[in-house]
DNA sequence: GTGAAAGCGCTAACAT
DNA sequence: ATGTTAGCGCTTTCAC
């Protein structure tokens, strides 16, 4: 049962049909009147694909992310969605694993219309290479894209990094721990937690208080573990999530050892019950930001403001 | 640049292009060599709509749900992702706040051919409704279906809520307010919940000490808060959630009150930190049967056993 | 106001 | 092994 089928039954072409599906141009009352009542009663309804196709347009967003369940994707996600969904957009979500092939595979099916934009929350692709693929749809990436011009919403991590290394400062606290997802090399993150800290102290951190490979609340508890193990005792942590913190914390309470300092990250609610200092990216305003660059295909910066929230941890 | 351009500059027909774009059948190395030059020069590659609008289907699977930042749908979206993702299929997130019109149209949008499945995490609609839709692509859904002829995975909940609501009664714990998102006349998930606790009691749970509208941190701590102002005073919270329990902590913590027992669901992080016993409903799990059932187009009902969780709230 | 017909770009049955 | 052709189902231009 398709368009031509009630055009046929209806006795009108198959145009003043689709006129009337897309209430578009002028059909006299009785063809409207018709054409709707044979509608109704073949229960037909247009098919999307075939729609998709004579428009070049899909109303797919194709939404890149090295995995869910972390907080910076779950939050950006949800602001995408928030201003996708009133614009009639939907989201599909594009797993990556960090993976620089998989990513350039969603990247080819940008170019075979498969979505009318593509937001990468993270992106192991080269910036340069996203440049030659611009010509087949908007491309919005979630990282400070430096001079390239390419379309960019993403979160402003220096003053509130340096925010909270000037308070471990004013603090003086000495050993400084610090725990990241990815190291230095890969991650423009930790480049930007490195500059901060240098900034303030006017030296690099130190490498034997370093781990970059933390994602979980057991790889905080892991790496607290392995400090101790080899007697660095940290004063402080800085860490790359509440959830992290909150791992290095429980190390130490179940081994009955003074808890260190701790600073979090993105604000979620263990920092919260735990009252740890954290920094807020403000990820969901970033998603918006990045939906809206993609529809609206501008190529334009839109860097969003972090705030380092403090919290007394004594209190606890 | 489409496939018939390919085909006239190289000498051949669009469907010899076809068989070398998809491997097909047989194709002399010749005219394979010839073609693959042509489609390398001019950069070629083909229109993915095109082609599911021609083989009528899209490899996307739609995916309803109320809303995401809540482990429920976190936990069983990375599910369906971690399955679907290996098979070539796509997820489109079709959010739908509860609204049982939005949800309507995501069912119609099947029909559409927008998706060639589509799973529903959560529904307003009617089961009866999805009967009518079956014939259109699979309709799968996350809720015992009872004696519907329905494709479902679900968290099969009884045992765990029998187990909790029994410890419960062994600690002779007497107040027992409870805290879930939903009333129970719209939500299986409350219905599972009375129905353990009759069975245990033999008696209805204290009305005054419901409360069904909670689902954040802060939820359970306003309505810890509630009680606390008509001096109920609870022995004990079932929550439906580790972070609510979390927040009904917060609220007896913030007011030096001494801190009733609590327990929690889906075995959250705050449920760890806090040590506050859980109930794990494997939604994980769940996610990855259900796009089975998705793909396999087949109408089963696959329960997953959920656990309850003893912790030692003392300890902490 | 309505219809004919040419797309949109690919697939697959059938013919050779 | 390769080509012809009729789909897949809708939109849109142009002519009347």
């Amino acid at each position: 049962m398709d368009i031509h089928d009630i055009a046929k039954i209806s006795g009108y072409s198959s145009s003043t049909v689709s006129r009337v599906i897309n209430n578009r141009n002028y059909v006299s009352e009785k063809a409207r009147q018709d054409i709707q009542r044979v509608i109704k009663e073949f229960d037909y309804v247009p098919n999307e694909v075939a729609r998709d196709l004579s428009k070049g347009k899909t109303h797919n967003i194709g939404v890149v992310l090295p995995h869910t369940s972390h907080p910076y994707y779950t939050q950006l996600v949800e602001g995408i969605m928030s201003a996708a969904f009133p614009a009639g957009y939907r989201i599909v979500m594009l797993p990556s694993k960090f993976d620089a092939d998989i990513e350039m595979n969603y990247l080819n099916r940008l170019r075979r219309k498969a979505y009318d934009a593509i937001i990468f929350t993270s992106h192991g692709i080269p910036i340069k290479e996203f440049l030659k693929y611009q010509q087949y749809g908007s491309i919005v990436i979630c990282h400070n894209p430096g001079d390239y011009n390419i379309a960019a919403a993403y979160a402003e991590r220096e003053e509130s990094y340096k925010a909270a290394f000037q308070w471990i400062q004013a603090q003086k606290y000495q050993k400084i721990a610090i725990l990241l997802s990815r190291p230095y090399e890969v991650s423009s993150t930790a480049q930007k937690t490195f500059q901060a800290y240098r900034q303030i102290f006017n030296s690099n951190p130190d490498k034997r208080l370093l781990n970059t490979k933390i994602t979980t609340f057991e790889d905080g508890y892991n790496a607290a573990s392995q400090f101790h193990k080899e007697n660095y005792k940290p004063d402080i942590y800085f860490t790359n999530g509440d959830d992290i913190a909150a791992g290095v914390r429980q190390f130490h309470l179940d081994n009955n050892l003074p808890i260190p300092k701790l600073i979090g990250q993105e604000n979620q609610l263990s920092g919260k019950i735990l009252n740890i200092p954290t920094i807020n990216h403000n990820f969901h305003k970033v998603g918006k930001l990045a939906f809206e660059l993609a529809i609206n295909n501008e190529i334009k910066q839109l860097p969003v403001e972090s705030e380092f929230i403090f919290r007394n941890q004594e209190k606890l």
